[in-house]
DNA sequence: CAAGAAATTTGACCTGAATCAAGATACGGA
DNA sequence: TCCGTATCTTGATTCAGGTCAAATTTCTTG
């Protein structure tokens, strides 16, 4: 009886406790009403922030929908996105104290949660199976961190960004057609997540295009038309990504 | 009684053990009896990697001391390092499975402790302390990742070696004189982490000595003689980079 | 400790992506 | 639905850092 109203006002429709493997999916019902009683969900628009004040006391926020992001900034004005977070990720921002300044910025319509820390902290120290989904989301993240660094510091713009359509597909809920992915962010914003220029990927993309190895539904759409040879691409595959220059590289003379 | 073979044997130098923040050093007696004897110690030499079996059979790694990392291999050859750890580091590979290929290797003479996963996993159960050692300590995994990610996507490469510099700066555990850092890892090495190539590495570095901002000792080893300014060009203050150039820039013109 | 191998530095040159500018498109609010 | 503004695309040009080659220094190992 008592979990009704947690679950018809907050919780129900959240994607953290109808998926499986979401956090909130784990919770005994008597650790549900707790730190539901004790959270407070959130709406935010794109580019809205959370304040150094609201990290404080809330720095434990689940994604339910949207995408969310850690925004660097340079002294000169010049920006990166560090990281993105999606739905079922639990972004855990206790000791970010005196670190690199970097904010938390919405990219998308976001659907948030913030958790009582004490609530969450006693249900990791007592639940197995709640704290392996946390601890796997945050070992992910670490390791889709790592990825993503070892991206930016050899690839090619186009090869970032066919790596980038992959993340995408591999991190989008649901595939109706094999080759359908979509966008979820701005290409200012895909431009500053990469580490290249928007009118980079505009070029990139165009270039995928004219070789048609994707097509551009819309902004927020592409089709992939050629799955191996992106993958090709993405994976540093130089004899994929030539082909668009006129020019015929004579590799070896016996 | 039981205590002493275990320390005397291996965990009593081992900075995991003697330092109050490792994990090791927060430890009842008994958990740390047990996980010593099912764990095993491994020296490593520069260039050495775990093979997938054994990480597979050991996924959880303790670093006690030197460099390590992760490191990715594009088709054509191009590798970049997309982690470093260091001494206190734990690195949990238990879902590393269908991953980007990248691969653990020592960077330098490194001492490591593959944990018992099934000791390690109870003790995280059931030890507050140790619990949060780990999970701080992955927490500052994920936002190192994401920091070096961040500098890879918008700094030039000046500004890389600066935050490089400081970054060792900030992870070395003694500091003899306050601008003396040592680089505990080869050129070749640092270019891959940074993205950038030995040859532009070596500029970098010949640039800011030349400038008199850093002292170079030996290849491991800078002293840092204005850190003001190396703290500007690291942060990407545009007025702390330039200076090298003979040319004047107006910057407006009423 | 010396010889050989590997890593680093330096110089000359070149290319991929940044920058600047302007036009086309898409989006959000009334 | 329409309008104003923000975002995206395209083209022309520039430059930071990559590439190649060769000299020098520093490890490694017997």
């Amino acid at each position: 009886m008592s979990r009704q109203p947690t679950l018809k006002t907050k919780c129900a429709k959240c994607a953290m406790f109808f998926e499986s493997s979401g956090f909130c999916a784990n919770l005994t019902e008597t650790e549900l009403v707790d730190l539901s009683n004790q959270s407070r969900t959130m709406d935010l628009k794109r580019g809205e922030t959370f304040s150094e004040d609201q990290l404080r006391s809330w720095p434990i926020i689940a994604i339910t929908s949207g995408v969310f992001s850690i925004q660097h900034l340079l002294e000169d004005g010049r920006k990166s996105i560090a990281a993105l977070f999606m739905r079922g990720d639990i972004i855990d921002m206790r000791s970010f104290s005196r670190r690199n300044r970097g904010q938390l910025i919405a990219l998308s319509k976001t659907e948030v949660c913030r958790l009582s820390p004490a609530v969450f902290e006693n249900i990791v120290a007592t639940n197995p199976n709640a704290r392996h989904i946390v601890w796997d989301n945050l070992r992910d993240q670490s390791f889709r961190a790592q990825d993503h660094a070892a991206d930016l510091s050899k690839k090619q713009a186009l090869e970032k960004l066919a790596s980038f359509i992959f993340e995408c597909k591999s991190r989008q809920q649901v595939n109706l057609t094999p080759g359908a992915v979509s966008i979820p962010i701005r290409r200012v914003d895909l431009a500053e997540y990469l580490g290249m220029q928007p009118e980079t990927i505009s070029r990139c993309f165009k270039d995928l295009e004219d070789r048609g190895i994707v097509e551009m539904k819309s902004l927020r759409a592409v089709n992939i038309k050629n799955i191996p040879v992106l993958r090709r691409i993405a994976n540093g595959d130089k004899s994929a990504s030539v082909a668009k220059t006129h020019s015929i590289r004579i590799l070896s003379v016996a």
